[in-house]
DNA sequence: TCAGATAAACTACTTTCGTCGTTTAGACAT
DNA sequence: ATGTCTAAACGACGAAAGTAGTTTATCTGA
């Protein structure tokens, strides 16, 4: 049976989870998502196919795996933390998730059919949710909604829109896009009251490099 | 090789499709969606195990032209109209959205895990957006916006917040969560401008049956 | 009504999936 | 260093997934 992918101290389990994510990635270049068989990825990530098994339910887990980890990398290395009030760092979120939809589709197309599209966007979907919420937790919201609620309802509005405009024929540089979308979603966060105890917010810090 | 969904003529191939999508809502009041094989649902629909392959590529295609169409089904079936004047209809939207994700999570739970839920999602999130952007396609929206990258992201919004109210412990009824919600989302919409020649529009009808 | 078209049934086959039980070997604490 | 714990390897198995080709039955249009 799989267990949890994060906080994993065995490095035997770390080095083994890479290489079938690794081994992933590296095909989903050549074939389409459906295409591939978990014998192909334990073949070029060189462990045994039932050891596949013992890591992640099927191919379906080790996308989510790959997505949600993947993407919270990038936020990490970008240094995008939210906490709570909104501009540069939401403008950071969004601006990651046009970058990761456009290198995730960067290899073989035709992966808008089966399974594929609707898992991974769960998992980017599913990072913005954690980003957003780690800064909206301890804010009040005017009831019965919940930061919970609102950071969701954030995060797939992001998401929404980055995805309209990834498929949009002709689109403009993500860049020309940031302040657009952040308008659009910036009422929903505008929902959550101050935090707390300060009235005046300094804004979140945000590092590309 | 499967045919597309819409405008079947042929009832042969409008009953076969009916019975396996049948097959599979009854399947799943018992077993988790990731336990039930093809020939399960071929045998209780009662058509041979290879014909399903005629229709849909796999289970989760199957699964996607279900939810799609149940969920487009049941807008129509309360006259929900999407004229690009938000409220009524928007909240009718809503409520539909409510309506529809406790019906479906009726019958066998742990449908948390696998490729399930996204694909479900995806499903009620394209038919909302559809209805959507019906309304708006003809109404201008600032640039580099467009009518689809706004009815998307509302689209999105409102399911990320239906979805957080069905996972929240103790929640409110649905009918106490459409206002909130309504109003977390109406700013997308008023991003939007005035639709064409007139400049007051009358509020969308909306019928429960 | 009849003839052509085509969906469905059916059989048979290969591939992939998912699991089980055993063995091997690497990680970690003492 | 040494012993214990446990992940990984491995082989084998049955079940399910897909596919291909042929036959049968039904719809559709003239």
């Amino acid at each position: 049976m799989p267990i949890s992918d994060c906080e994993v101290r065995d490095p035997r389990i770390r080095r083994t989870r890479q290489a079938l994510q690794v081994a992933l990635r590296d095909l989903m270049q050549q074939k389409s998502f459906e295409e591939i068989s978990v014998q192909d990825i334990t073949d070029l990530a060189d462990v045994n196919r039932a050891t596949f098994y013992d890591h992640y339910n099927d191919k379906f887990a080790l996308l989510d795996a790959m997505v949600a980890g993947g993407f919270h990398r990038l936020l990490a290395e970008r240094n995008v933390m939210f906490d709570g009030t909104c501009p540069s760092a939401a403008s950071a979120i969004i601006l990651a998730a046009c970058d990761y939809l456009v290198s995730t589709h960067a290899g073989a197309e035709c992966n808008r059919n089966s399974a594929f599209e609707p898992l991974m966007e769960a998992g980017i979907v599913a990072a913005i949710q954690r980003t957003l919420f780690r800064g909206l937790e301890t804010r009040p919201v005017p009831a019965p909604l919940t930061p919970a609620i609102v950071a969701t309802t954030t995060a797939w509005a992001i998401y929404g829109a980055v995805k309209q405009w990834f498929y949009t024929p002709d689109r403009p540089p993500s860049s020309e896009m940031v302040q657009p979308i952040l308008q659009l979603i910036l009422g929903i966060l505008q929902t959550a009251g101050p935090t707390g105890p300060h009235d005046h917010v300094e804004p979140l810090t945000v590092s590309h490099e």
